[in-house]
DNA sequence: GCATAGGTAGAGGGATCACTCTACATCGTC
DNA sequence: GACGATGTAGAGTGATCCCTCTACCTATGC
């Protein structure tokens, strides 16, 4: 099960989520048509097995053994945001990719829901930029409100998630500089937050 | 030709690249099959014309008569950023779905390409941040390289699409608040920049 | 030795879809 | 009024694709 979800990840990374033919998951799962589908009865939920699979390796690089102190936390966890583009993701992510290519799919926005509110609630956390939850699967709306434009650290998780979202996506467009531009934002938001 | 163009655009803007077939696509044109297939030879052209025509619509909703004042400036932006969100697209940027849903499409990417550096140009130029171009195409790597990290305006085009990306992507998660969080960011990239 | 559970290999069905082609209508121009 | 260019309407085609089903192989417990 392991190695099907790996293998399916692989192949929707690599072609996309239209074009990979059940076929062609069948080839990167390594087994049977009729084993791959015991295991994911349907081609939608070989995609919810891909990215639940992603999820777990995506938390596992970019968030394991991060620096104490916040600053060199935030620096770390962006360069690793960017190792990651470079290595595994040449263009976006792949849980946005899934979503537009299937916008109908409720489950698979929940799943995009799920993954980046736990991105934005561990990033925080590691940065001591208003981490307070994390608690089991708190998805919903925050009931945060709006601070009016208060600068305390209020919905500072969320320019947290603009940065790293923003540098998902501007790294395939500017590499590294997107990067430094990122870190930049950090070290500016954390220096208004103190 | 125009109403063709606005027409394909809604389409995909409601129902995605993958889901509408050729006849739905059609419908939304307001033409026969013949007609659409005479100015756009193929789907994958109605893809091109339908972001053809929201590039445009873009630029002219986000970026026409924003105020002098840098500071001005970029807060009207994000707003109108916000606001674009709101009442055209519900999830996330349509040129980075597009080439999600068809990552193999060079057209696509090339358009994409175009689209966001010109996005960063004027955004650039309008709030005073390190805005040089903007002349004709100029698509590929500015060749900026890297400053090291030198603090001076050189990436801050770059930190400018990093917000705008990121606030286009969050906003589906977090409304609102995003457009708060990205104007923070952006007034700490001003006070940075200066 | 043998039954059973679970694997592989691969052909086939049923449906969808992009695209083409034929037949007919409409409109501006002489 | 005739004509030619351009439009609509819609059926048909060839291919693709998701999914199922049959037939055979392999390992483990008794």
């Amino acid at each position: 099960m392991r190695k099907i979800s790996a293998g399916l990840e692989q192949a929707f990374a690599k072609g996309g989520f239209a074009e990979p033919s059940v076929e062609d998951l069948r080839d990167a799962a390594g087994v049977s048509l009729r084993t791959l589908y015991k295991y994911t009865p349907s081609r939608s939920e070989m995609v919810l097995a891909a990215l639940e699979h992603r999820h777990r390796r995506y938390l596992a690089r970019v968030f394991e053994d991060l620096p104490q102190e916040p600053a060199a936390a935030l620096e770390a966890l962006l360069s690793r945001v960017g190792d990651w583009m470079a290595s595994e993701t040449a263009h976006g992510c792949l849980f946005h990719a899934a979503v537009a290519a299937d916008p109908a799919s409720q489950p698979l926005r929940e799943l995009l829901e799920r993954h980046k509110a736990e991105v934005a609630a561990r990033a925080a956390m590691a940065t001591g930029l208003g981490g307070a939850g994390l608690g089991g699967d708190s998805v919903g709306v925050d009931s945060v409100g709006a601070d009016s434009r208060g600068e305390g650290s209020g919905g500072a998780e969320t320019a947290l998630l603009v940065i790293i979202e923003g540098l998902t996506q501007a790294w395939p467009l500017r590499g590294d500089e997107a990067v430094l531009a990122a870190k930049r934002l950090g070290r500016a938001l954390q220096s208004a937050t103190l």
